[in-house]
RNA sequence: GGGCAAGUGGCGGAAUGGCAUACGCACAGGACUUAAAAUCCUGGGUCCUUUACGGAUGUGAGGGUUCGACUCCCUCCUUGCCCACCA
């Protein structure tokens, strides 16, 4: 087997030298052409590449060296996303500095990607942990601070005991942390929020230019916005007649509204229960409720707990006097913090009202099964319907209902129209080391005073304690924190809170348009070139996180008038995940697939083919050794040809050239349409077509193939475009084009159906007419068989492809 | 609970409403070889039929639209993913 393996590992690095000798890849912008940007989603640098990006950036590298080829500007780069708290959490562990290990790790990841072969331009390599970088993250936060889209509040927030600091709302999953799945608990603290909810609508709104995102992603993203429209209608309490709004999108029902329900965290409940004989067992609910984890709340499903406070409210549509529960699947952080519960048409209020004993009231009567004694109900009706009950309402749609009763409760002052949304600002302090330090100082006259721009970068310190536990390490560099204020210049002291690191990577694209750039976090020149990124390709797991954010910080880069688009990123790809057995790869499942040893097992080559052949790339695909030979294999097959093609004395063969034209016209729909596993199997095609043709003149067919392979396969392409004679690298040949006039057939096989079913093949003229063709079919001997003494009925044709006789 | 996607040979997967299973893997047979490996070629959904010829059947299940359905529509089942006490 071993000698008849082509020389991969000589042929790989050769290459790769060749190319960082040469720097082939750098930009170098042909004037008149069009640009292209394509961006994959920038690794954090854990020290090795895993599955999961060979195919992410293989499939980048793919359309990059395609568009190359096609004559486009292209820019293709890479960087790292290199501040974050794995570094530290390496560091305490191996007991290193994080930006020791941090570099360690770019420098392994560097070659790594280097063996892949991957086209990218190195000169633009970014690291977002250098203060060349995040001396910028400082700049765009003064801007935000500047117009007040940044600003500090004490709030309950999400802490992980685990990771020893704050997280934001998109970084906690089911009531768990993102990175460490400890559970998140609540608390109060002073914090740095963006204010992205003063760009919410656009958000949202824009989200319909995206007509070349996955549709799940704007899904994904219109969830978290989570736009809501409805009516906040003033319930009163009876006694001291407080006000309580409460927020629903199901006005329609407002008359089956039979009881009141108000967060634990309700600020109003401490004065309607007190000296209520329900007090007492009102306070140890509220404290019960307060100590349990959110995701045992979550986990306990339907079953609602909750207590009865001693008031009563009155509904303002019929001043009926309705009891004032307080439980704990209401939340505070939604809407008004309390609701109206409509048990009849909502199956939470349902079950809450059934284990409470609590009255139910019909106001929609289902139109397929009319019920008018509740206790007949077995679950809430939460479809449309007639109202009834509804006092003048009664009688109408409930679709028209809501629509009235919204405009009569605002006529009448007991209700408003109202959007809620889900979204919340944007907590981005983090009490952690590794990040960008937040460019603000505390001065006892002057307050909260912003670092001048002309100071920056705020650097980060090297020497520093990390423990992981005890809050900010910054808090015990005295170095860092002793300064003086900007503006009185009395001693002062700045923050030691970090930024998350989502803030650096909501921007880094557009650095790569002008990575060493001094003035600025970008040229602006520059980036309205490149951008926007043209091709952006990456894992679904950040489709709302970074996806997101990188939005938003495009939308306010935009009002600073730094750039000229909205939307950053014109087309997305989510590639799908690597699998081994129909699992996830991971260090606990023990099943990983390292790179490094396939490569070394096969090549780069070989990998980068299977990876993409396997699969679609945005499906997931589950790793196997036997088709990784497969694709070995192909590679062995292709290399071999070079023996043909120099003892070749053939002739020109038709049916071969006809295969090269269909390959390109194959290929090359393929790519652009993302189809890269059949842009393969069509290179496949041609090859067994030029092994079917051996003895004919298969040289034209044989470069082709290469430069087909080209883009998929950059090395073993690299080394036959030479060995054939040529001296240009083959990267910066053109790509080929097919002739359509040779693919156009003199014969045509015709489908020919009886009642849809297949019983006869004949081969006619192109340009048969309809009147000769029928002609030929009705004597064809099979045909005749089944049609004998049973009448043609009718005779379908659809030209150039099939007949279908109906009899 | 809501939403989205998907379900096709032994396996990964292919098919603008028009030859179902391209391409690859695995398998079987042949050529080459002393032999094996490698390589090249050939074969194949399933069932019936002695083989060929041929026929029946076949894309999760059931129905519909159509001359014709993997593809479109309806109902259901299964799996995966995402979101979620969201009022």
């Amino acid at each position: 087997m071993k000698q008849a393996n082509y020389p991969f590992k000589q042929i790989e690095a050769r290459w790769q030298n060749i190319w960082s000798k040469n720097n082939t890849f750098k930009v170098r912008i042909v004037k008149n052409r069009p640009k292209y940007y394509c961006l994959e989603m920038f690794p954090y640098p854990s020290g090795k590449i895993h599955m999961g990006h060979v195919r992410n950036y293989t499939i980048g590298d793919i359309v990059a060296r395609f568009k190359k080829m096609q004559g486009f500007n292209v820019l293709h780069p890479m960087g790292f996303d290199s501040f974050g708290q794995p570094a530290e959490n390496a560091a305490i562990k191996n007991k290193t500095h994080p930006k020791v290990w941090t570099e360690r790790c770019i420098h392994w990841m560097r070659k790594e990607l280097k063996q892949m072969g991957f086209s990218y331009d190195w000169e633009r390599e970014i690291s977002t942990h250098l203060d060349a970088y995040y001396r910028w993250n400082q700049w765009i936060f003064l801007k935000l601070f500047e117009r007040g889209l940044v600003y500090k509040k004490k709030e309950d927030v999400n802490w992980c005991a685990d990771c020893q600091t704050t997280l934001a709302n998109e970084e906690v999953i089911e009531g768990k942390c993102w990175r460490c799945k400890n559970e998140v608990i609540q608390k109060e603290l002073e914090q740095w929020f963006i204010r992205i909810t003063a760009y919410k609508e656009r958000l949202l709104e824009d989200l319909d230019k995206l007509k070349d995102w996955p549709s799940q992603v704007i899904l994904m993203q219109k969830n978290w916005l989570g736009r809501s429209e409805g009516v906040e209608i003033y319930f009163r309490e009876k006694e001291n007649g407080f006000r309580i709004p409460v927020f629903t999108t199901r006005v329609d029902t407002i008359f089956g509204a039979t009881y009141l329900v108000l967060a634990p965290e309700h600020p109003l409940i401490n004065q309607i229960i007190k000296g209520k004989p329900q007090e007492k067992e009102v306070l140890e609910f509220i404290e019960r409720v307060k100590n349990k984890p959110k995701s045992v709340r979550l986990s306990e499903g339907l079953k609602k707990e909750g207590v009865f406070s001693g008031s009563f409210a009155i509904n303002p549509v019929n001043e009926e006097e309705i009891p004032i529960w307080i439980a704990d699947y209401v939340l505070m952080d939604y809407g008004t913090g309390a609701i109206m519960a409509v048990p009849a048409h909502d199956q939470r209020d349902f079950l809450f009202a059934k284990e409470h004993n609590l009255v139910i009231k019909i106001v929609i009567q289902n139109p397929e099964e009319p019920i008018s004694d509740p206790s007949q109900l077995k679950e809430a009706y939460e479809g449309e319907g007639i109202q009834i009950n509804s006092s003048q309402f009664d009688g109408l749609n409930n679709r028209e209902a809501k629509e009235k009763i919204a405009l009569w409760m605002e006529e009448k002052g007991i209700g408003k129209r109202t959007l809620y949304w889900r979204i919340k600002d944007w907590l981005i302090s983090r009490q952690r080391y590794w990040g960008t330090p937040i460019p603000i100082i505390y001065c006892d006259r002057c307050g909260i005073v912003p670092v001048p721009e002309k100071e920056l970068p705020v650097k980060l310190p090297f020497k520093v304690t990390i423990s992981g536990k005890g809050g900010s390490p910054l808090n015990y560099v005295k170095s860092f924190i002793e300064t003086r204020c900007p503006k009185c210049k009395s001693k002062a002291c700045r923050e030691t809170d970090t930024m998350a690191t989502f803030f650096d990577s909501s921007w880094y694209f557009l650095r790569f348009c002008s990575p060493h750039y001094q003035k600025g976090p970008f040229n602006k020149k520059e980036a309205s070139f490149w951008m926007p990124v043209d091709q952006y390709i990456g894992g679904i797991e950040h489709a709302v996180l970074h996806l997101l954010y990188s939005r938003f910080f495009t939308k306010f880069l935009k009002d600073l008038g730094m750039v000229n688009f909205e939307e950053p990123f014109q087309r997305l790809l989510t590639q799908g995940m690597v699998l081994k057995d129909g699992e996830v790869m991971s260090k606990s499942r023990g099943n990983i697939v390292d790179p490094d040893s396939i490569i070394k097992k096969y090549g780069a080559d070989t990998l980068r083919l299977y990876i993409l052949f396997a699969a679609p790339p945005e499906v997931e695909m589950d790793w196997s050794e036997r088709g990784i030979e497969g694709a070995f294999r192909f590679l062995n097959r292709l290399y071999r040809l070079l023996d043909y093609v120099e003892k070749n004395k053939g002739e020109f063969n038709s049916e071969l050239e006809k295969a090269r034209h269909r390959a390109i016209k194959e290929v090359t729909e393929d790519i652009e349409n993302f189809k890269l596993n059949t842009a393969i199997s069509h290179i496949m095609e041609l090859l067994n077509s030029i092994y079917q043709h051996l003895d004919a003149d298969i040289t034209e067919a044989v470069k082709t193939a290469v430069l087909l392979v080209s883009v998929f396969c950059p090395h073993i392409a690299s080394e036959m475009w030479q060995r054939l004679g040529f001296k240009r690298d083959i990267s910066k040949e053109s790509w080929p084009k097919f002739n359509p006039e040779v693919l156009k057939e003199e014969k045509i096989t015709y489908i020919i159906q009886i009642n849809g079913k297949l019983r006869s093949k004949i081969e006619v003229d192109v340009n048969i007419k309809e009147e000769e063709l029928k002609q030929i079919i009705l004597s064809d001997p099979k045909v005749k068989k089944w049609i004998q003494n049973k009448s043609l009925q009718k005779f379908v044709h659809i030209p150039q492809r099939l007949v279908n006789l109906v009899i």
